[in-house]
DNA sequence: TTTTTTACTAAACAGCGTTCAGTAGATTAA
DNA sequence: TTAATCTACTGAACGCTGTTTAGTAAAAAA
């Protein structure tokens, strides 16, 4: 039935245009202020319509934060197979860092933005991100096989390490670097990285 | 001219009475879901009068936050005045993720809140701001003279420092503490403090 | 007593997310 | 080919938002 077969292909379609769509408006002008009239202006069709592809605003940037979910995971991915797991943390936490001030937006979706999280956070992003989270505790592991962390809880010290870039970049996202004013961001975000390293390599 | 006095006296009290209630509402609906008119509601006024008493939603909250940084100033006075530097600033980070969990909506008013932060955020919110960093900066200082740190740049000692309970607190104000749902939070968050406490005693 | 000032409000504007009755056109069945 | 059905879409509305403005009743000053 080729006819059943065009519809189908046209409803996916229809569905990236909006996703395509609403993932340039909300990063140029953020998720708050991109307003489902805003999306519908832009693909030329009424608001309504959006609401036959998506159940609402909620489910349409889910599946936009599991888009930022894939990009991440690709990024932590680039981790280089150092044989010392301390080399390894060092490296995780800079292509976090570098993930989140190459694409903000996805990151505030993904971490900061209050959200009703009830939604399981669409299956393929919620595992993306659980898998993510297992390059940092696999490692963590490894750190703590190799004598580091000595009786420390693993779990404990990946929410550590993880509090700490989220900590930093999140000030940066979200603005709060008043008080840094006259030094170089770049500067300090790397320079608080490199001060723990430091701490890294005596534990 | 005793009724200018009385006049000027209204006025204020006024002013407290939508603070107050403001507060209220934000504290248990959070702030973006207290809506001007909810606040005229609750004082029994309509929304316009509160326009005569603040420019708008952002004024208004920002003299929130300005209540929030007294209190979080306050608490972070508590720090006991222990002559080992490196225990003040465990004491200190214990302080901070105590005041976000007991105050989270301040916290996020203050901290995680994406709000125009052009208006340079009531002088007083922004002075008890920097004094609250200085009380970090001070102690850490006092490490470094100890012997601690070394070779390292002060502020990016405090802002790493800083990043990691912001970090920690932060995960838990927005909810995403979800790849950890089968540990207790508190655990989890000042376990963390506890593996960062460590670290610190080796640097 | 009359004028002016003050404190306030009703009503509107333009935006928001969302719903629903209705429709034009494509598809299917007779 | 015609009639019936189904599909994809929309206009208009609902109730909400922050904010502005013209107007008013009461208080203060003249």
């Amino acid at each position: 039935m080729g006819i059943a077969d065009r519809k189908e292909r046209e409803k996916k379609e229809m569905r990236e245009l909006i996703l395509k769509t609403a993932t340039n408006l909300f990063i140029e002008k953020g998720y708050e202020k991109t307003s489902m009239r805003n999306i519908a202006e832009a693909i030329e069709y009424s608001p309504a319509t959006i609401y036959l592809y998506f159940k609402d605003k909620n489910e349409l940037f889910y599946a936009l934060s599991e888009e930022g979910f894939r990009k991440f995971f690709s990024y932590l991915g680039q981790v280089s197979d150092q044989i010392n797991p301390i080399e390894r943390l060092k490296i995780l936490g800079r292509a976090y860092v570098k993930f989140a001030l190459t694409h903000p937006g996805y990151y505030d979706l993904m971490f900061i933005l209050r959200a009703p999280m009830e939604t399981s956070h669409t299956e393929t992003g919620w595992e993306l991100g659980m898998k993510s989270h297992g390059v940092l505790t696999g490692i963590v592991a490894d750190c703590i096989n190799d004598g580091h962390f000595k009786g420390k809880n693993p779990e404990q010290v990946a929410f550590m390490i993880w509090s700490l870039v989220h900590g930093i970049v999140s000030f940066k996202i979200r603005d709060r670097l008043k008080m840094y004013e006259d030094h170089d961001h770049d500067e300090l975000l790397y320079g608080a990285l490199d001060v723990f390293d430091t701490m890294l390599e005596r534990i």
